[in-house]
DNA sequence: TAGATTTGTGTAATCGATTGCACTTTTGTG
DNA sequence: CACAAAAGTGCAATCGATTACACAAATCTA
């Protein structure tokens, strides 16, 4: 790498200072403008590029903020990432998306990894339940560097979240299943220590009860956000005695689990049974067998949590505020639950 | 934020200087053990954390590296991506994450923000034919910041880059479709000014020349790769006087609407038409017709781009070398071209 | 025209960590 | 015991940009 220029170097081609150049560079109004112009000139003549590591540890600021998500691979994440991009980037931030895979051990290590990195903030989406009892997440909320959850939040005092209204998707995709005439609705869950999960399960549940149906906690299974993990549940479902008539999905991948397995046992959709996913992924849309599911509208979503973490840098106070900003969510019915006789 | 704690705190709690004990903490050998183990427990106790902007400053490198990739929407991508964080964090590096989104635009502007973030080095995937001639990527190339392409690359003297052997593989896929009794097969092709398409581009056309068939160079489009674009082009196909009996594809994708078309003007897969795709992107196996196509190894791409910057950075030298990895691409045959007769 | 303002720059400290050089103790050698 | 070599620390500069404060020159006021 060849050598860059700095100010000094402009400052010495030009026989003024180096703070006349920093302050001239910076628009301060006490430069005269023909020197300013004259610095403005120059820099450029010279490629001159501010030294943003310079500049981090002068103000304290890195200008980078970390994201992190289970994973990139699914559109939802990637689309959530996209919207945080396109507002961080025209104020000078630089994301860092770091992935758990679900993991622990990796959710710890990320965030150990973006403080040291100096990061100015951190917005994600968290995957383990038990992460507030953790050390490393303590002392990050200790040192007050602002934390924004999305989609998968924890209610922690003083930390912000924007998330859909899961149980309102929930409740409408259930009660679309019963409107196709379901009366055994099972539910394919996940970790219930978390709202997102948590609130998606009760508006299932509220929405069997509205509708005078017999709700049926054997139907709830807790699994993980995987097409294998769905296969093996809805199997356990389908070999039950009185197997349910439609399957309610927290996740589209889940939902493909249900549905391959499903075909696999000689059944129907939606005939036999109706299917509806949660977040639509680009592929329910793809099969031939279409997926019901509902959309979260993520770069809506990751757009907000950027500005939600602009104001919260912004603001000098730092005043514990705590801000939830909640979306609605979209049913979208497509063949899997769309019954043919309706 | 709460204030840190920095070496000086350390020094003046045990009235010794911040060198010592920058040294300590870097176990320089000229410090004495009884001093380095000191250090050591004050440091936890106070629970001190090396800043890495201070470092970074220092040393002119910022343990940030840059990577372009078109979109991480899609499995490749984000698995290669997966690929080179672990390769590159247990070294103490941070990746951040560029979208080009497919736009010459936004990939010039990524460079410019990824250099003026002062990264070590910039992993990309490239999209633009022609940013060869583009002053910014001129410039990068003149700083020598360590530059490595993957996957989509451009032959440029002095840059790395690791790809797969895309020439065997679509030879493989169409000398595949070629067994499967197929004698007029088209191409969804991309921009073949990039080596990737242009590789796939000729090892499909070997195959076809290699079997005696005859080649149609009227068969062969260029687009970019969307589903969307697949369906229209595959409509063109199909409207032609003299259709096509199979369609070898650049990428899942764009095969994903040729299928939707295929069935949408009543022609059966694989018995009218075959399908194949290239990059294994998970729907191509979870379709109920499920797709075949070519595997890349992306993790593996990932891991061996980022060991090609490990060398690079840490080559003092900086000479001109430019190394070129080329892994071996697999065949994986599915439903949509395997026909049952055979 | 003397004195008060305003305007425009320079000086030097600062952010936190690193490191060549100098200097003081120890330890070693003959 | 004298002198050389080794060991352990401190001093101070450096990375590049920013900024409070000082100060000189230009402009204004009465």
């Amino acid at each position: 790498m060849t050598k860059k220029t700095t100010i000094y170097d402009i400052a010495r081609k030009l026989d003024i200072t180096a703070a006349t150049v920093s302050r001239a560079l910076n628009n301060n109004p006490k430069i005269s403008d023909a020197t300013r112009e004259l610095v403005i000139q120059t820099a450029k003549a010279m490629n001159y590029e501010q030294n943003k590591v310079a500049k981090a540890l002068k103000s304290g600021k890195s200008y980078n903020v970390g994201v992190i998500v289970p994973r990139i691979d699914s559109n939802f994440f990637a689309s959530v990432i996209t919207g945080i991009e396109e507002e961080l980037y025209p104020n000078g931030y630089h994301v860092i998306i770091c992935q758990t895979h679900d993991q622990e051990n990796l959710e710890i290590r990320n965030i150990n990894s973006l403080l040291n990195a100096q990061v100015d903030g951190i917005l994600m989406s968290i995957s383990n339940a038990k992460l507030e009892q953790n050390e490393s997440f303590k002392s990050l909320l200790r040192k007050r560097v602002p934390l924004i959850f999305f989609d998968r939040q924890k209610d922690i005092p003083g930390v912000s979240s924007v998330t859909i209204d899961d149980f309102k998707g929930a409740y409408a995709a259930t009660k679309h299943l019963i409107d196709q005439g379901c009366k055994r609705i099972a539910h394919l869950s996940n970790d219930r220590l978390l709202e997102i999960f948590k609130n998606r399960y009760l508006g299932y549940k509220q929405a069997i009860i509205d509708s005078g149906l017999e709700f049926d906690e054997n139907l709830v299974i807790e699994i993980s956000s995987r097409v294998a993990e769905g296969r093996k549940a809805t199997k356990t479902l389908l070999e039950m005695g009185n197997r349910p008539d439609a399957i309610f999905s927290t996740s589209d991948f889940t939902a493909l689990g249900a549905i391959q397995e499903i075909k696999e046992h000689g059944l129907k959709i939606p005939d036999d049974i109706c299917v509806a996913g949660f977040a639509n992924e680009p592929f329910t849309k793809f099969m031939e067998l279409s997926i019901t599911t509902v959309d979260q509208s993520p770069i809506e979503m990751g757009r907000l949590t950027a500005k939600v973490f602009l104001e919260e840098v912004s603001n000098p106070s730092r005043i514990m505020s705590q801000k939830k900003v909640i979306l609605s969510p979209e049913l979208l019915i497509r063949k899997s639950s769309l019954k043919h006789s309706s």
